[in-house]
DNA sequence: CACCAGGCAAGTA
DNA sequence: TACTTGCATGGT
């Protein structure tokens, strides 16, 4: 990995980040064959198991409504029954398509254009859409348009408080900018680092006593914040 | 049975 | 600003 900022924390974090990548290997995120579809994953995915948002997924897929244009088109109706495993499944119907209208209004339903826009704008663009949050956003800038934006979820958040590197009340911009600060800015290392940290949140760090074959079990917390 | 999962927005004080 | 609540399916 690259070199850092020369901070403790910096250097904390490449450390973590890499026995992190001896254990897990190279995940190359996101599941996913299209921007489009890794947009969509990602709203589908909002407090909700991926297994379920795949099911959702195959269902749009085989139903030929993976794309922007035949999205838009499909009713309500339609889209909610065919997304219901991934779960909210009417409020993610409106989601989805005020995403669509949001696409087609100002970029001609083109994710290639919308990726053309200056990064921290589009970023403050999407949140203006109702359904994208913050870490949607984010996820949608990284993993389907490569842009250098570290993506905080509540694994990561889980993760650093259970190893004492943030409090219990950092902002999401917070957080974010301690990576950004800390990290070469680098979207396959931000896409990486994130797709590291949602497999340790899944596998461990479940339940507070953390657990004796965390890879993480050995990190020393020495007096970080 | 309870609890969780790759959040977000709207309502309340 | 800082909580609280609704949204919903499928797995453990």
């Amino acid at each position: 990995m690259g070199s850092d900022k020369s901070t403790a924390i910096g250097e904390y974090l490449q450390k973590i980040y890499d026995v992190l990548e001896g254990h897990f290997g190279n995940l190359d995120w996101w599941p996913g064959e299209t921007p489009f579809e890794i947009a969509v994953g990602a709203i589908l995915t909002q407090n909700t198991n991926w297994k379920n948002v795949e099911r959702a997924i195959d269902q749009l897929k085989s139903h030929g409504l993976l794309s922007p244009e035949a999205l838009l088109k499909a009713s309500d109706d339609i889209v909610a029954a065919l997304i219901k495993p991934s779960g909210y499944y009417n409020l993610k119907t409106k989601r989805l398509k005020a995403f669509l209208y949001f696409l087609d209004r100002e970029y001609a339903g083109s994710m290639d254009r919308m990726f053309e826009a200056d990064l921290w704008t589009l970023r403050k663009k999407l949140l203006s859409v109702n359904g994208i949050g913050e870490e949607t956003a984010d996820s949608i800038l990284l993993y389907a348009g490569n842009k250098p934006i570290f993506v905080v979820d509540g694994y990561t958040r889980r993760i650093l408080e259970r190893h004492g590197i943030i409090g219990n009340n950092w902002s999401y911009d917070r957080i974010q900018k301690l990576y950004m600060v800390c990290l070469p800015e680098s979207a396959i290392l931000y896409n990486q680092y994130h797709a590291l940290l949602v497999s340790t949140g899944k596998h461990y760090c479940r339940k507070p006593p953390l657990c004796k074959d965390c890879p993480l079990q050995s990190m020393k917390h020495n007096e970080i914040i």
